[in-house]
DNA sequence: GCAAGGTC
């Protein structure tokens, strides 16, 4: 029978394809040196033109090579840094992968067809490459194939065997050219800047390096940003009119819907006139069903975003935490942008596991027992991974440690809370006209909690209850008064904010945005410190009392409760939960952005414009628009300018950056 | 001693 050798991008897709294949459990065979990887060995008919086949299936970890310049380049001083640009570089295997690839090149000796079944995005593509590179050292004339998956249902893996594609070389070529480009710039210029400062003082000798890479730039930049707009903020003082109403033994309050105004006068004149009408009329009472979404299917970087703000653990730590739970086969693979599952998916499966929890395992039941609903869709499928999911259970006393148990009860709550009804309540609004002004009140009415059972993260709650009122009633308000108060700074970046940033502006992936945020910390370009006070204001604050009570009716998701009206910061901002830590930028972080920000560069290095450039040229290699080398070719030609700028203003560098190395090292910036 | 991207 005729060999095959079947490769995946790591040792889980190998393991269940294998045996998706095979129709039954395949037993694993290990492979000399390599800890994680394994070979499956079976026979398989693909249909035609290979038709049943033995078949090794094994997998690689992720890329097999690396990228680096000439080992002579290693010595800092001995070559001008801009000379990286142009460097020679190697691409080789490096140790911890040799068995890795020794596996491959043994396998594919003997094989007549190398089939790839690496993830379905660019760096599968290039994985595939490098698999395929290693199989041709031992067989040049292997026939090479490769496999179209989304997901790793049975039905769907037993189609994709039966489709042979190619690699996409275009796509392979564009992962060369980021791997290329970032190496070459982020070396030269973290030379640049490490050798620039190292001179400025004795006490740089112990410190770490001063690197730049094209997304640990942007990353502090955002930081910066939010910095400055704290500290330039000036309050601004407004005024508005607040409307009491006794009912029933009740207190209403109204709120003005112009919201505040920034004239004393005018408020002053337009309150006079309410008080002169003398009456107040109910214009309208609305009362009519409303909905709290459920959450939909989580993705990696709502992980992040969620385990920062529920859990308070920084990103670093829940990926760290998640892909340990993945790898003792408690959840699915973390590192996911879909927030979709398909159709096809049996999900009680999952769900059956989780009913013999003490905590949840009474919620789950009651799924299985006809709550069930299938989850939302949102926007998003990598056409690779599911969303991240539980796929068994584990006593969560048995975890290794508290963040495993919180980190798995959270994935496990937000799959069941996905699996479940919206929340249902009824929400009263009361508009009010006073004068020649409009007011209004509302109140909501929670009926059916449902998801919110067993996804404690969310609130949504009842507001007290609202005195009846009816169309055309008309009443002189208990109170009337205007109320005075100023805006405040908006606070410092949280984590999750941050994360929503990087995401929004494409700053990362979703398995490197957290690590680059660790990377700014160990850089210390910016620290992570406690909030201060008691929760600050959401960008106004008020002289008297609270104005505006109770909860709002809401539409999708935002949370209902102190609905201000304004920015729809969501839940966990404050909250009185104790508050986020804030991202400060050091006085080194500060000092770099600025210095770069004086450059006056066509494009600021600490903005995210270059890193979406990037994003278009390596689109364009994708498409067949643009070659590696055309490309490599302007951006570097992009960067030597921008090198030749700063290179002019070392002298300005070194300035804004002495202080701080000349004072205190930990001397801080004023918060 | 440099980057960012995979994966364990």
């Amino acid at each position: 029978m005729r060999k095959i050798l079947c490769v995946a991008e790591k040792p889980s897709i190998a393991k269940a394809v294998a045996n998706h294949l095979a129709g039954a459990h395949v037993p694993a065979r290990s492979v000399t040196g390599s800890t994680y990887t394994k070979n499956y060995e079976f026979d398989y008919n693909f249909g035609p033109p290979w038709n049943q086949c033995r078949v090794v299936f094994t997998s690689v970890a992720g890329h097999l090579t690396v990228t680096d310049f000439d080992p002579k380049y290693k010595n800092w001083r001995a070559f001008p840094a801009t000379e990286l640009f142009e460097a020679r570089i190697d691409v080789f295997v490096k140790d911890d992968n040799k068995p890795i690839e020794r596996n491959i090149e043994q396998e594919a000796r003997g094989a007549f067809a190398l089939f790839i079944w690496t993830d379905c995005d660019r760096e599968g593509e290039h994985i595939g490459m490098e698999v395929r590179n290693a199989a041709r050292k031992t067989n040049a004339n292997i026939q090479v194939k490769r496999a179209i998956f989304s997901n790793i249902e049975r039905a769907h893996i037993i189609e994709a065997s039966r489709r042979f594609h190619e690699l996409d070389e275009k796509q392979a070529a564009a992962v060369e050219t980021r791997n290329e480009l970032d190496l070459r710039i982020g070396a030269a210029f973290t030379r640049f800047l490490t050798l620039s400062l190292q001179k400025v003082s004795p006490k740089l000798e112990d410190r770490p390096v001063i690197s730049y890479g094209s997304c640990q730039f942007p990353t502090l930049g955002f930081v910066v940003d939010r910095y400055w707009k704290v500290r330039n903020f000036t309050p601004e003082p407004f005024w508005k009119i607040a409307v009491m109403h006794q009912k029933q033994g009740m207190d209403v309050r109204f709120t003005w819907k112009r919201g505040h105004l920034f004239d004393r006068m005018t408020v002053v004149i337009l309150f006079e006139r309410c008080l002169a009408a003398k009456h107040a009329r109910v214009s309208k009472v609305t009362k009519k069903p409303t909905r709290k979404y459920r959450p939909l299917p989580l993705t990696t970087v709502e992980l992040q975003k969620n385990g920062t703000r529920f859990l308070r653990l920084d990103s670093k730590r829940v990926m760290t935490v998640a892909e340990s739970l993945y790898n003792k086969g408690w959840i699915s693979y973390p590192r996911t942008e879909t927030d979709q599952f398909d159709k096809a998916t049996n999900l009680r499966p999952f769900i059956e596991k989780q009913a013999q929890s003490t905590q949840w395992g009474q919620y789950a039941q009651g799924l299985l027992d006809g709550g069930f609903q299938f989850p939302r869709s949102g926007r998003n499928n990598d056409k690779a991974h599911p969303p991240i999911h539980p796929v068994n259970f584990v006593f969560p006393n048995t975890l290794a440690s508290d963040d495993e148990r919180r980190v798995y009860e959270f994935i496990v709550r937000r799959f069941l809370a996905c699996c479940s009804a919206d929340a249902l309540g009824e929400s009263t609004t009361i508009d009010l006209t006073y004068g020649p002004e409009r007011f209004a009140t509302s109140g909501l009415t929670v009926l059916e909690k449902n998801y919110l059972d067993v996804y404690p993260y969310e609130r949504w709650e009842s507001s007290a209850q609202l005195p009846p009122f009816a169309e055309g009633e008309t009443f002189v308000p208990t109170e009337a008064n205007i109320v005075d108060g100023k805006t405040t700074a908006p606070d410092y970046l949280t984590e999750p904010e941050l994360i929503e940033l990087m995401d929004r502006n494409g700053i990362g992936t979703d398995a490197t945005m957290a690590e680059h945020i660790s990377k700014v910390k160990e850089r210390e370009y910016i620290r992570a410190v406690a909030r201060s006070g008691a929760g600050a204001g959401e960008g106004e604050e008020e002289g008297q009392g609270n104005v505006g009570r109770g909860a709002r009716g809401s539409r999708g998701g935002r949370g209902g409760r102190g609905g201000r009206g304004g920015r729809g910061s969501s839940a966990g901002r404050g909250g009185g939960r104790g508050g986020l830590d804030q991202l400060v930028p050091t006085q080194l972080g500060v000092a770099l952005i600025d210095w770069y920000e004086s450059l006056n560069l066509d494009k600021n290095v600490a903005k995210p414009f270059l890193r979406k450039d990037l994003e278009v040229q390596l689109k364009a290699i994708c498409d067949g628009a643009k070659t590696k080398t055309q490309v490599v070719q302007t951006e570097v030609e992009v960067y030597r300018e921008i090198y030749a700028r700063q290179s002019q203003q070392v002298a300005l560098l070194k300035a804004v950056c002495s202080p701080m190395w000349l004072s205190d090292r930990d001397a801080r910036l004023q918060y």
